[in-house]
DNA sequence: TCGTATAATTAAGTTATCTTAACTAATAAG
DNA sequence: CTTATTAGTTAAGATAACTTAATTATACGA
């Protein structure tokens, strides 16, 4: 199952202008706040999965353990996440992002937004519907990403 | 003027969970291929806005001349890019995408749609709401960014 | 309890990417 | 025509991010 062929086109018009903006942008912030690829990933995946351990970090990046381990060492000194040892298995250390960190995070997705604060107000009819079309669509990826197994093995 | 508060939150909402998914199936696919943050610049660059000369690709990337000829030079080894002169002015040297080249970006640009169609079909009136309204907002991101200054004066 | 496995780190070295300074070649200006 | 300006490159060196191999510390199984 999938997707009509219009919507699909639809989507993928609406993605790629709004990509490359989105992308510019966060390119931008990127660069001036001295980030890397992997830096983002790492502050994205803390902010919306919550705390990991350093394996977990060396494994989402496809990078070995010292990589991760150093990455972290980065990110403890500039102060953005916490790593402390595991109460249950000293061997393990949790990484979490810190209020600062957190706040990074939210400004880098804070520019995906800001520049469609500029777009003109489109009919109220219009935006209804949008509306009511994203919201449904939104709920679909948020259901797909919760179980992406259970559908993708139909 | 601005989009409505209703249309601003659905918007928001929707690129969180959608950027979310569509930049971890970029990301792996730039470590996949070796590409950085200003690989992938460049290349969208050039696609989307066609040839341009080597001090372009500089300022784009806020990095120094050499930098970008390094840069250069990488992508036409990789032959994504050819470099030539220009006839008018042979001081300056015109940087232009490939057929390789073109068929790496767009590459990079299909990650964004494969995992959309995944996604379990709407009800049909739903998504021809969603159609019509998403083809509202392309059309305007797409104007705004014809004539991004005359929109931000006004 | 002693050997083994696991998680993370340290150490040493490689590579990619950036910088500044010096250079080449082409155009423009006096 | 001679000098200055501009675009790009070359050269040399700094730095960040990665690798593998060795090390430390904890947990676990015979």
């Amino acid at each position: 199952m999938a997707l009509s062929p219009q919507l699909s086109g639809a989507l993928h018009d609406w993605i790629d202008v709004f990509m490359y903006r989105a992308m510019r942008e966060l390119l931008r912030l990127l660069r001036a706040r001295g980030l890397s690829l992997s830096h983002y990933s790492l502050l994205m995946r803390l902010y919306k999965e919550g705390p990991c351990v350093v394996g977990d970090v060396a494994d989402m990046l496809g990078v070995s353990r010292p990589a991760a381990t150093q990455l972290i060492d980065h990110f403890v000194a500039e102060r953005w996440v916490t790593r402390v040892e595991k109460a249950e298995d000293r061997r393990y250390m949790t990484v979490a992002l810190t209020l600062r960190g957190r706040a990074l995070t939210e400004e880098c997705i804070a520019v995906r937004h800001r520049w469609l604060d500029d777009l003109s107000p489109l009919p109220a009819a219009r935006e209804r519907a949008i509306i009511a079309g994203l919201n449904a669509l939104t709920d679909e990826v948020t259901r797909f990403q919760a179980a992406p197994n259970k559908r993708k093995s139909s």
